[in-house]
DNA sequence: TTGCTCCTCACGTCACGTGAGGTGGC
DNA sequence: TTGCTCCTCACGTCACGTGAGGTGGC
């Protein structure tokens, strides 16, 4: 019989922990004085202590432990449980691969630029939502073409959905493409969510926009006459990060009248090349 | 301004999160409404969210991020945070791999026994110890071989020990080698461990047994006449594992006037091969 | 009026580490 | 007597999830 403390050194585990496993029914010293409540653990506990520990040691935990000790599990349950661990620790590697990457690449332009930089790129999926929209088109990608027309197409809008009754319900988007047929074209949307069913109404289109898995985001703060730039950086990211875009969509968070404080989000939808 | 709900949707985070952002002031809403409590983020706050998410993302804690996005960290530290992230990676991502690669073994062994081994095997370090010894050689490494000769060593040890005035500090060891220069021969030592200098007591050699990084260790009930199939396992471990042993230490646990009820723990000092 | 959103507590999570405050055996 | 080990609470960890119980605006 050995006292916590040299049963925990055999175990190499410390004191606190046998006398939590005691707490919670996991392994019971095999003696305890009634007068003093000092406990004794007989030698051959080891080998239960020594299996806590290795399947502990596999990522179990203690409830879990118990459980395939006690043989209140089956085989099949535990083959179930070891598969679901094995894919529970190769999501877990893979994760964690990609963070390594992603701190790899923040030390490398910590080197390159003498600061971190202040990435405000961000990958996020968007849900699927129900907007009212209009169409129109430009002749090219510059502000200078599409800022008149999808201005135009918002006033438009606005007054449409005035008469049709229904209520905006988020922030106004803007979507692009290039037209399929119309060269260098680019086909142009106007839409703001609404609740409704979709279909037409008196002449404005209710849709389902699909929802995006990945898209690519980033925040430009002031005018869209300004906004190049950060369309260029967006780019140049998704490029750097092998990725391809088609489309684009710019949800507008707050547009007052100073065009300086304009908020918009630019999104662009990506796939692996 | 957007209120929390569809702030938190903006940013891919729960309403929660939001709160808890605010309670330890990582991202205040830009407003408060004073009679209901209720919060108002603006637009631009996005930024400060996707940072705080992209951040979190690296693994850095609430804490970290909220000093990285106050400045209040040097370039320099920044740095060492990220060096130190990515070691604490490598070190997980390499500590995942060998979990997964236990787990595989696990389920290996369970696909071709029909329930998991008992996997009583156990890796284990072995702290340095002083201990006071007597050593004596045996035939071969069979038990009927080393059977007498480590009990006659016991037996002179405890009675020198008596003499001496020593107490005996723990369990009995055994050890084992191959004498370097005397063929088949192998070498014996009963030792126990005691509070003394080094040194030479009354025939009594008091020595540092030196610290083992890595052993294979099995827990052996019963008879030390019976012991060889469990060294036999031991060995076979060792050996599948890619491993080498030199030596071996026996350390009684437990020895009861029955042997049957001997607990003893076999140790094989390991290296990679 | 009914939903919906918002609010503030406050417990629960997981496996212990770490005192605080006190006792028993050499 | 002094250390050393043992004991039992009980808080702290980390970032929220999840009710409970209640309120305000459409």
């Amino acid at each position: 019989m050995f006292n916590i403390g040299d049963f925990a050194r055999l175990g190499r585990v410390s004191v606190r922990m046998l006398r939590h496993y005691d707490a919670i029914g996991l392994l019971a010293p095999a003696h305890v004085d009634a007068d003093t409540g000092y406990r004794s653990y007989a030698a051959g506990q080891l080998q239960r202590l020594n299996r806590v520990v290795a399947l502990k040691d596999l990522g179990f935990k203690l409830n879990e432990v118990q459980a395939i000790l006690d043989d209140e599990i089956g085989v099949d349950e535990l083959k179930g449980m070891l598969r679901l661990r094995r894919a529970e620790l190769e999501a877990q590697i893979s994760a964690d691969n990609d963070r390594l990457a992603r701190v790899e690449a923040r030390l490398r332009s910590i080197e390159s630029e003498g600061q971190m930089s202040t990435q405000e790129i961000t990958v996020k999926s968007l849900p699927a939502i129900r907007v009212a929209e209009l169409q129109g088109s430009a002749a090219g990608w510059g502000p200078e073409e599409i800022g008149p027309v999808i201005r135009g197409l918002f006033e438009q809008l606005g007054e449409r959905l005035r008469t049709a009754g229904l209520t905006p319900m988020g922030s106004p988007i803007a979507r692009y493409d290039q037209g399929a047929d119309n060269g260098d074209a680019v086909r142009v949307f106007a839409a703001v969510p609404v609740a409704a069913e979709p279909g037409d109404r008196d002449g404005v289109a209710v849709v389902e926009l699909p929802a995006v898995e990945r898209a690519a985001a980033l925040l430009h703060h002031g005018s869209m006459e300004s906004v190049m730039p950060s369309y260029e950086a967006l780019a140049r990211w998704v490029e750097e990060n092998g990725l391809r875009s088609a489309g684009a969509r710019e949800v507008t968070l707050q547009c007052p009248a100073e065009p300086d404080e304009w908020v918009t989000e630019l999104q662009l939808p990506v796939v692996e090349r």
